[in-house]
DNA sequence: CAACACAAAGTAG
DNA sequence: CTACTTTGTGTTG
């Protein structure tokens, strides 16, 4: 069966790459991973930034909850300010409206 | 080679 | 102690 693995394997994505895709889906629902949580889960702990730069070229869309993923500062403060950044269509606020859908608390 | 959707440590005050 | 600066990291253009 064509798992979102096997999609993964096919295309021209590096191992980092991969690894990222597949953390940000295994991300539960209502539930939200740092940059830095992601990389230190792939193995490459320190590589936040090189996590953001995976997301951004994000290779399927709906598939990969990106939204999902917002920077450390955010799990302490949960303000909207530090939700991070988000390339998809709708931009941050979109981001912000999907968190909320999904249970998690945003100040604003 | 430079930029980027971040993080942690170091320096200055 | 808080605030700003610098370095590390991997992918993409």
């Amino acid at each position: 069966m064509e798992t979102l693995r096997n999609k993964l394997n096919t295309l021209k994505l590096t191992l980092f790459t991969k690894k990222v895709l597949l953390a940000l889906v295994d991300i539960p629902l209502g539930q939200v991973r740092s940059y830095a949580q992601i990389a230190t889960i792939v193995g490459q702990p320190g590589a936040a930034r090189a996590v953001g730069s995976v997301c951004k070229n994000n290779p399927f869309p709906v598939t990969i909850p990106c939204h999902r993923v917002v920077p450390s500062k955010f799990l302490s403060t949960h303000s909207r300010q530090d939700i991070g950044n988000y390339s998809c269509v709708g931009g941050v606020k979109k981001k912000i409206a999907l968190l909320l859908k999904e249970g998690v608390k945003v100040v604003d």
